[in-house]
DNA sequence: AGATATCTGTACCGTTCGGTAGATATGTTG
DNA sequence: CAACATATCTACCGAACGGTACAGATATCT
């Protein structure tokens, strides 16, 4: 709809990719209510009629930006649930938060939290959204510990759910961290630290 | 100057004290950028001109909530850090924090983090004001596992600013949950992880 | 070339933002 | 009872907000 490619009329002058690439800087780095509208369209290049039959609206653009988001190439989340065993998720999704806050290709932190974490009342629909695809960020964590479960490859008692949480919070935990501007190093500490427990507690379910 | 109590003029009409404490749920439940001015007259009770006779500005009202927040008495970080060995001060911050969850007299989250996590250019010395504030609460806690090394409560060789830096991982993570939500009940367990991941980096320092 | 469809740029819309001027009300002090 | 000092209330300020109307530019299709 918005990225056609029909080849009649005036044809666009910007790249709709790169644009939303960017876009997706500006909002990672102030947040959806404090990125400005002349924070885009300055950043994107192009003036705000353009980015408005490109993308919609504002909250559409951050719809895309979170969609690109997820999807993008340099994320460690998805590559780290694919790893073949419970102990390696773990690690990199740990390892990979770390990291992540040493990439100065992009803004520090997870746009997930970060992005509306909290807002005014007329953004109350992207503050819910983002609450909602960290839960489902969670859940996917669960599930790939339960899968390691019907693998054998962690304790069959072991609380898939509770670990998930630790996980999760760790992941958000450290990237308030990095928008505070934490080095990766200290960040890579508490990743040595936080692998210790999950490790100790799917061993030792048993308390 | 702002909360003098001249006896000569017409009196005040609102009690200073319960009005920063109303100014601050709403600051907590919405963020810096996310209050408007008419947000917090309703919530305090007053009008924008006594608002400004009495606390300056929104940005002044904002930092003596802060003030506010730190002091009050429900707080749980500073009693947690007279807690006689590390153990205990890890185990009340790290409950402390699950708790506050549970706690339906004030918004979920940590103020500090999700005052104003990401803003507008306009709100940033706020911004960087709270990472101030974070990063101090960081040493604190570093300070107290130091004295608790003094003490000889905690192994020697133990890294103090490691340990802190996962503490506050920890409760940054389980603030970003709580505001999402997550029940005090699945924080507990989290807890109940990284109390055993900070017991066992505490004894096991050699790796 | 001419008609048509789409994009770009300027200039503007109504609303809300944080903040304040100025008149009025209400207390204390002489 | 004045005189004064402070607080309240209405009404307003300029600036920034998200969003758009409309005219002009630039391509394709016949």
């Amino acid at each position: 709809m918005t990225g056609n490619t029909s080849t009649i009329g005036r044809p666009r002058a910007f790249d709709v990719d790169k644009a939303l690439q960017k876009a997706l800087e500006v909002f990672w780095e102030k947040g959806y209510e404090g990125t400005s509208l002349p924070d885009l369209t300055e950043a994107m290049g192009i003036n705000k009629p353009s980015l408005y039959a490109a993308f919609g609206n504002k909250e559409q653009l951050f719809l895309k930006a979170i969609e690109l988001y997820e999807n993008r190439p340099c994320g460690f989340f998805q590559p780290a649930l694919q790893q073949p065993t419970a102990y390696l998720v773990a690690e990199h999704l740990l390892f990979g938060a770390a990291a992540a806050s040493a990439d100065n290709s992009h803004p520090k932190g997870c746009l997930m939290v970060q992005g509306a974490l909290t807002c005014s009342d007329s953004a109350n629909s992207v503050k819910q959204l983002l609450i909602e695809k960290r839960r489902l960020g969670e859940l996917k964590i669960q599930q790939r510990l339960e899968q390691a479960q019907a693998d054998g490859d962690l304790a069959a008692d072991a609380d898939c759910a509770g670990l998930a949480g630790f996980l999760m919070v760790q992941l958000h935990g450290m990237s308030i961290q990095a928008a505070s501007g934490v080095t990766a190093k200290d960040l890579q500490q508490v990743a040595v630290i936080a692998l210790h427990a999950f490790a100790a507690s799917t061993s030792a379910t048993a308390e």
